[in-house]
DNA sequence: ACCACCATGACAGTCGGTTCCACAGCCCCC
DNA sequence: GGGGGCTGTGGAACCGACTGTCATGGTGGT
């Protein structure tokens, strides 16, 4: 083992430790383990009627160790949200330094939403979410936190001197909560309909805002004559 | 005790649950001195470290009565939320028939915003919410259920057989999203600048609305000259 | 080969939440 | 006025989630 390949030449020093890390990527794999191991209980059992017990004895681990790798039964449910949070904040920062937060928020949506469609698991954990209230509340308050890290993600776009909290989390807020409907739609389709169902919310969000440019300033008059459809 | 007044006149015989119910106000006052109790020992003491027995105890009921009264501990902390839910619906239906969403939008979050800013036990729940983890975590998960009930109310005003899920929740997902940020920037400064706050909320949104009215059409050039502020 | 370390597992303990039972007041009908 | 049901309540036993401790065993380093 420890493929001797793992570039002696560069020494990676100052930068990232870099170790591909032998040791660390067994307990990468157990923790995978359980996780899959988990998932597929919560499927067929439900979350709630699955016990720790379970979960562990399928992982082929002991109840204590279970709780070395994840913190709490719910943290299982939150380990896919942290890859989707990673995903939102680094396509917030991959966009051009000149782009508007409008044209932030829509490619992040769009490149998210696609490439989080083609995870097998998303749809499974979401199935989940969907059915069991206290999966779903494991997911919702780790949501909490990825917004505040789409917050800051928003706030390093902003050249002068970030203008405030407010604004950052305004759109953060706004953004996960497009997400959480596109997402929501979607689990209602077929699974290979993202991109579909990611422009019908967008053309829904326009309906919404077309009668509404004066959001911030007056109170305009509403052209419902031609109203939805 | 045992007001004789207990209406022998009418045969509430057939129908009874007619009215406030003379007992069961006395349930609503026990469960609202439980949560009193609760509201003050987290505030001093904290959330998780605040046991159901601490609270029984200084509520001066037994351990099984609270669960008779609030199924669990984090249900406390969802107790406010569902006054703060029916506001937000009721709110939406109370808007003019004619009004475009973005209207009862704005009004909705004005009327709702100012009346819970002057609820004295608001502010205290909120702060424990922000505090410890577990508490908000709770809060989320009735907020999901209120976003159902704001969905509801949203599609209800659509004249011509409602669009579709999609166009409510996505109003009503936006619109706790608003309420969500807007309650932490009050939060975060006094009690009684609620409207302000409110006010600056909208700014920003009009701010990240501004240069976008393209959002549901085509990719417009952003004019970040002046960029924010 | 030895030692130091770290992951693991067995136990016991706390707390949230549920279930079952037993007791006290109340109301109604006999 | 006294049983019988209904309800609200407390008590105690239980289960499952989660934590802290300790002893063991495998691994890496020297």
């Amino acid at each position: 083992m420890t493929v001797g390949s793992t570039a002696p030449r560069r020494e990676t020093r100052l930068l990232r430790p870099a170790r591909p890390t032998l040791q660390s990527r067994k307990q990468q794999f157990v923790r995978d383990a359980i996780w899959d191991a988990a998932i597929d209980l919560f499927s067929e059992k439900g979350f709630d009627e699955t016990t720790v017990d379970d979960i562990a004895d399928a992982a082929g681990v002991s109840r204590r160790s279970f709780f070395r790798y994840f913190s709490s039964k719910s943290d299982l449910m939150a380990h896919g949200i942290v890859s989707y949070g990673t995903a939102v904040t680094d396509a917030i920062a991959a966009c051009p330094k000149n782009a508007t937060p409008a044209e932030v928020f829509r490619t992040t949506v769009r490149e998210v939403a696609g490439h989080q469609a083609t995870q097998p698991r998303t749809r499974k954990i979401m199935q989940i979410a969907a059915k069991y209230p206290a999966a779903r509340e494991a997911q919702l308050s780790r949501v909490a936190e990825v917004q505040d890290h789409v917050a800051e993600a928003f706030a390093r776009r902003s050249p002068k001197g970030s203008p405030n909290d407010l604004t950052a989390h305004l759109f953060a807020s706004l953004t996960l909560s497009v997400f959480g409907v596109t997402f929501r739609a979607w689990l209602e389709s077929s699974p290979q309909d993202m991109s579909i169902t990611v422009e019908r919310v967008f053309a829904t969000l326009g309906l919404f805002l077309a009668g509404d440019g004066e959001l911030a300033t007056g109170s305009g008059r509403r052209a419902n004559k031609k109203s939805k459809r």
